[in-house]
DNA sequence: ATTCAACCTGCGGTTTACCACAGGTTGAGT
DNA sequence: ACTCAACCTGTGGTAAACCGCAGGTTGAAT
């Protein structure tokens, strides 16, 4: 519903053509595969495929399009994460139309673009950009961690599934803990979920 | 942005007109004092204020105006809820807009909804429809402490909030880990936010 | 070669979540 | 008066999450 909203507001641009639409992650691959893309746009709540992953098969497989990221949230450290894992811009469901539209056509101009209303920009500029990701940005493992966690998977199977003991999985977790900001495990899956990892969402 | 995306779309119909729109429950609330409408279409996971207590003070203050929810998730205990609590209709995300067409127009004239191609609809007639609901539906008592888990609380400080012991916060807990199916508090906070439940998603 | 960050781990110990057992209240309907 | 469902609560115990302390590895950059 909310795809084909979108793609009926595109039309009214006479500079954009829709080549295609999918309802999740394997689907958008399917369709790559028989139509050439300049942009796509990648809601991050999925089914079938988190965000993450589509995004992580989308780069390696299709290194051409470039990929722009649609959530409802907007939080640094997740924006910073899907910038680092390839994504070219972020914009969040709240905005209007015109500014979607606007990213696109940025975004295929070779431009990155995220919602430059937002503190994230200033950030940036003010510290280190280092310091703001070792601050805030989770790291791969983090986010994979976080990932099997909003799946339902205790610390003990998460261990188990990544390989490393269930100690350093809490160690990830506070980490976690610390760069989020958040406080109980509720608060961190109910995070995990609204950031588009969750199992089929 | 999903909003302008169905309202663009449900101008395509001459038999409809959209009289308002709002971005979350309050403004909802302001926007039906000075404009009356037929139906109201509401989506679960909003900012400001939960679907559920939207839907609440909205059959309160406005009677008239038939309620549609609309959902990414379709649950039939959470579904059930809706409409005990005096919802009309409920439409998942997934579907066509011509089905939400479909709907609004049901719904208007003074019949309930829901997307009649899931097993709900099946259900509903087999088993008698008091089982089913003892069986699946979450009562007021659950929905709410489901709902203050969504929003990072735990056990003692729901207690707290509800002015009832902890021990009966876990014993509500147990009676949805019992009516949903799910097992591990992950999986129940996942479900919460997916359905609505939530701070400001 | 050293530094540094990210990763990994073990040993306790506290807090929180959950569960089985056992029971009390209250209000609506027969 | 009785039933029944939903609600409430205590005791005592297990498992899971979390935390401080203390330390090891590895790969990339200076």
């Amino acid at each position: 519903m909310f795809r084909q909203g979108i793609i009926s507001l595109l039309k009214f641009d006479p500079g954009l053509s829709v080549i295609g639409e999918a309802a999740n992650g394997s689907e958008l691959l399917k369709t790559l595969n028989s139509r050439q893309a300049d942009v796509v746009l990648l809601d991050i709540q999925m089914p079938v495929m988190t965000g993450t992953q589509t995004l992580e098969v989308l780069r390696q497989r299709f290194p051409d399009p470039r990929v722009i990221m649609v959530s409802m949230e907007f939080n640094p450290s997740i924006v910073a994460m899907y910038f680092e894992k390839g994504a070219h811009g972020f914009i969040p469901k709240g905005c209007d139309v015109e500014v979607l539209v606007e990213a696109i056509y940025k975004v295929k101009e070779n431009g990155n673009c995220y919602d430059l209303s937002t503190e994230l920009a200033a950030r940036l500029n003010k510290h280190s950009l280092e310091n703001f990701e070792n601050t805030y940005v989770l790291s791969s493992r983090e986010v994979e961690v976080l990932r099997l966690a909003c799946q339902g998977n205790s610390n003990k199977q998460i261990g188990h599934m990544l390989r490393i003991a269930e100690r350093t999985v809490e160690f990830h977790k506070t980490n976690i803990y610390l760069k989020t900001g958040l406080k109980s495990l509720s608060d961190l899956i109910a995070y995990g979920i609204k950031n588009g990892l969750g199992s089929c969402n």
